[in-house]
DNA sequence: AAAAAAG
């Protein structure tokens, strides 16, 4: 069959395609009739309405400040050594950066600037941060004002040590000024933390709770994690130590405060890192219960600071019930770091994905750097199928582990390990390693399923080119995911990424015929949604609904070029894979990008090489081995 | 029809 035949076959299969089944967005004041099948009392008109100094006035703020502005060269920091602390501030050369919100303190260039105390001063060059990203300069002079913020930075660009440094050094403040803590004497057991930062996996707690704790050596600072899957007596046993900065999994510290041996009283400073994550479905509730339902200080009264790469609209909508005031701030909306990850894309059917995958291994494996093998993470839809995959893969000679949320915690956290040393170079993942996880050196992220969502897809290639590095992605994509075609191209081309011809087509036969803001309008980053005047904006609680003049100015940031350059095809199939097996990227496609359009082009030559087992997950048998 | 997060 040829190239074009394919082609034309699986659009007219696109319309036989139901469309998007994702739930619609259903705004806040008729969930409660059951439309994301969550009964109960989560109606959030039904809390109590806060009483801080500002919470009423929060949308009736004075008209917005909007800062816009490129930023100027900035150093070269790399000192020559592996360490993977170091970042590559040049790659961050002409990030746009948009505050909008009312009195935006300024930016900062250095650290030097910011009122620091020695220690943590220190323990900054420690980890030879020489000068802030640009999510750094600007959102730590605005936690530090005591401001709310809402941030939209790109992977892998520093927004843990953004809301770290500036949380640390202000309870460090607090302690100087007045005296008091809400630190437990020897005659309580209950715990009050006075910062809280919640994240959606465990995994990415602990590495949060990492930073935290190099951030605040020798500071008298104290970092404590709690997350489930762990036996709960070793993390309780540490609050009762005593604790000042509280990281953890939503699920194991709503159990902790029903135990009473959490209380959230005391909490000045509440960071969502993922945010848009931890107040999708599924996880939206128990946010609200933790920040609304709890014993938590309301909006105004504690500071709070929501961290992503990714903020769709109907999230900030959420999102601004715990806000107050709050500056909007996007780094990096348009080039961002994601221009150092070089996506390509493939069309590749369900049926050819284990074979596809295997011959694109072979050829990394082939061409290994350094003698070390390049990370490859790939990422997989089910749970089920990361097993499956991990299976096939290793009885095929590929040394590759899984990790998803059906394996016990020690597992995970193994998988991860043999992952990050090299012991195991492909790491098969589900989304539970989508977001927010920092492993250096991952050369090349594999979406073998497109993810459903394209703000999932923005996150999981985020896992390579992080801290200035470069990256490369590389997704199948299959009829399956024709709606998110038009998505894909849109992102891809503010990426400035080459998109492949076919897909162009394939979004174009779309247009239309999906209309979810989720899947239409994503981008890398977002714009602050107080700002789109014909979105209807639902205020909350006991506000008037007269939201739509509440922002009257907005300019329209970004725009022309003047990005970094992104790397040129050449630079993509680069650390090698141009030798021996040149005609996986080149001879064999004459085009830039490489497709196995037709049957013939496969199985490859080789296909013996990782297929002589003969084993039920060999090639050829695939069908039957999990994937229906 | 999916992943994650409590046990």
């Amino acid at each position: 069959m040829a190239w074009a035949d394919v082609l034309s076959e699986s659009t007219q299969n696109l319309t036989h395609q139901t469309r998007s089944t994702r739930p619609t967005y259903l705004p806040p004041h008729l969930r409660q009739l059951g439309g994301r099948g969550r009964g109960g009392r989560s109606n959030r008109n039904s809390f109590p309405p806060p009483d801080g100094p500002n919470f009423n006035q929060r949308q009736r703020a004075t008209p917005y400040d909007i800062i816009t502005e490129k930023l100027e060269q900035v150093e070269m920091t790399d000192d020559g050594n592996n360490n993977s602390a170091v970042i590559n501030l040049d790659a961050y050369e002409d990030v746009p950066v948009e505050a909008t919100g009312s009195d935006i303190p300024p930016a900062v260039k250095s650290f030097g600037e910011i009122e620091m105390c020695e220690a943590l001063n220190e323990n900054i060059k420690r980890r030879k941060y020489v000068k802030p990203t640009p999510i750094q300069r600007h959102a730590i002079p605005i936690v530090m004002a005591g401001r709310d913020l809402m941030a939209c930075a790109q992977t892998g660009s520093g927004k843990t040590a953004a809301f770290c440094f500036p949380i640390i050094s202000r309870i460090l403040r607090d302690r100087f000024e007045q005296v008091v803590s809400g630190r437990n004497g020897a005659r309580t057991r209950i715990a009050y933390p006075t910062a809280l930062i919640l994240s959606p996996t465990r995994e990415l707690s602990c590495q949060i709770h990492d930073e935290a704790k190099k951030f605040a050596y020798q500071t008298g600072v104290k970092a404590v994690v709690a997350y489930g899957g762990a036996p709960i007596a070793q993390q309780l046993y540490n609050l009762e130590k005593g604790v000042d900065i509280l990281v953890a999994t939503p699920g194991r510290l709503v159990d902790m405060i029903e135990r009473e041996r959490v209380s959230l009283k005391m909490i000045k400073y509440l960071a969502l890192d993922e945010a848009d994550r931890m107040l999708d479905m599924g996880f939206e509730h128990q946010i609200r219960k933790i920040v609304q339902q709890m014993d938590m200080p309301p909006p105004g009264t504690r500071q709070t600071m929501l961290f992503s790469a990714t903020f769709p609209d109907d999230i900030q909508r959420l999102a601004s019930d715990f806000l107050s005031n709050y500056i909007f701030l996007t780094v990096g909306k348009v080039g961002s770091s994601t221009d150092l990850i070089a996506q390509r894309v493939e069309l590749v059917q369900d049926m050819e994905k284990r074979s596809h995958l295997m011959k694109l291994l072979s050829t990394q494996k082939a061409n290994g750097t350094r003698g070390k093998p390049a990370l490859t993470l790939v990422f997989v839809e089910t749970k089920r199928g990361a097993d499956a995959l991990e299976h096939s893969l290793s009885m095929n000679g590929f040394p590759a582990i899984a990790i998803h949320g059906d394996k016990v915690q020690r597992e995970r956290e193994r998988a991860l390990r043999s992952f990050k040393s090299g012991a195991t170079p492909i790491l098969v993942a589900t989304d539970v390693a989508s977001r927010g996880l920092d492993i250096p050196h991952v050369a090349h992220v594999i979406n073998f399923d497109f993810p459903k969502d394209i703000d999932d897809y923005v996150h999981r290639i985020g896992r390579t080119g992080r801290a200035g590095n470069s990256g490369m992605a590389t997704a199948f994509f299959s009829d399956k995911n024709m709606p998110l075609a038009k998505a894909l191209v849109e992102l891809m081309q503010e990426a400035k990424q080459e998109v492949p011809s076919w897909l162009s087509q394939c979004a174009q036969n779309f247009v239309g015929s999906v209309r979810s803001t989720r899947y239409g309008r994503s981008k890398f980053g977002g714009s602050d949604f107080r700002s789109s005047q014909n979105d209807y904006y639902y205020p909350s609680t006991n506000n008037n609904s007269d939201a739509n003049s509440f922002m009257d100015t907005y300019t329209d940031g970004y725009n022309t070029g003047g990005y970094a350059a992104h790397m040129s095809f050449d630079n993509y199939a680069s650390a090698g894979a141009r030798s021996s097996n040149a005609d996986y990227y080149g001879a064999h496609n004459p085009g830039p990008y490489a497709h196995y359009s037709t049957a013939d082009d496969y199985p490859p030559n080789n296909i013996d090489a990782f297929a002589a087992n003969g084993n039920e997950y060999g090639y050829g048998s695939i069908v039957a081995s999990g994937w229906d």
